[in-house]
DNA sequence: CTGTGTGAAAGTCTTCACAGCG
DNA sequence: CGCTGTGAAGACTTTCACACAG
């Protein structure tokens, strides 16, 4: 029942999801406070910025003098429902595909790998991991059996597109894709584009105009 | 000689470095033209976006009926440099650091890997790779010797505050970070976070707030 | 006195809308 | 016409600055 759907900036969401994983650590460690000032200077914005981003989602002001980790872990975690666990699909299974099926802190956090897919049955019966496997023509069933959320995509370029369309198809909604070409999908649809040169570029890009920044998602 | 240093907009220099990527694709099936409608297509943004985002960098004015797709990747090229061959390392050889060290792309597109660092000598022995491989303690006097400008830190995340000190007083200035930390440096080194659990967490949450967007850096 | 919450101001980025060229 | 280039308008984000709480 969200009903105060209250527009929230992209940059603030996003400060949000890292905010949140701080946090977690936080927890980890045993503190038990912190206050904005210490959560801007991760996120390298000042205080007040943080104290506006939750502000966008947290509704009841009791004003004290510092938030308290917990709460504020299960605000942020309850908006965006960071809460449930979801099932996740690694397709293409070259190396930053059995990179990522084997990337344990998934699990940790709230993400369960359920299934892996990739189009050489050969290099199938190589990979050594727990996570299931399967030829890629089973997508669409797979994914609807074990109702699988999202998807991270590590086919070459060129399969990509076609890959997505399967994905989409399938009823998937979210998907990192780390194959570096940009796939059109309904709006629905939301796609976070990995691709390694383009972040080495951006990085000497940003370098040579001096446009330095604490930190960048 | 940079002396027409107007103030770009980040998140035009990072839609340039995008359009980079996709010039060099147009050229390679020897497409000549391109429209800023269709640049714009791509990027998720109106084709005006696009046109004063070329204009930034553009300073001589010829007014013609579409971009050059030669010209037009020298331009965005020669502005940010990424016409300079680069050296850059892997530090860490885990499952993602030797995915990176075999990532083909790179090299296609003026990146050298020239160098990949590792604490764990049993681990060393066992890769398989053209790059030479060293124990993280020669980190120091290989960036220097092979003039490395960027890396690509891939170690788990209790030892990337200590890597990443390293390698910023070795004198590297850009960096691309794959554990899961956030780690301070100084303001002239420029730091790309990519953490895969991060962006699990902003699909989600984009999701859940339907801001869809039509694709994504 | 330290730190949160927030309306309003400032700043940044995007889009409009139209001049000008082919 | 169709498409680029761009000042100006508009939209969006961030930061300020101060009320309020402990």
């Amino acid at each position: 029942m969200v009903m105060t759907m209250i527009k929230i900036p992209k940059p603030s969401i996003e400060r949000c999801c890292r905010m949140y994983s701080y946090l977690e650590r936080l927890q980890e460690k045993g503190v038990e406070k912190v206050q904005s000032r210490e959560l801007g200077q991760l996120l390298g914005v000042p205080d007040c910025t943080v104290r506006k981003d939750i502000s966008f989602i947290n509704k009841e002001k009791n004003i004290a003098r510092s938030y308290n980790v917990q709460n504020l872990k299960v605000l942020i975690g309850g908006y965006f429902h960071f809460d449930k666990a979801r099932n996740a699909c690694v397709v293409g299974l070259g190396r930053i595909g059995t990179a990522l099926l084997a990337y344990t802190n998934f699990e940790k956090y709230g993400f369960s790998i359920v299934a892996g897919f990739e189009d050489n049955i050969n290099r199938l019966e190589l990979i050594k991991t727990d996570v299931n496997l399967y030829p890629a023509y089973q997508i669409q069933d797979i994914v609807k059996r074990e109702a699988i959320e999202i998807a991270l995509v590590a086919v070459p370029a060129d399969a990509a597109p076609g890959v997505i369309g399967v994905l989409v198809k399938a009823g998937v909604k979210e998907i990192v894709n780390f194959a570096p070409v940009v796939v059109a999908v309904p709006n629905d649809v939301i796609v976070k584009n990995v691709d390694f040169t383009q972040m080495m570029r951006e990085v000497v890009a940003f370098k040579e105009m001096c446009v330095s920044e604490d930190n960048e998602g």
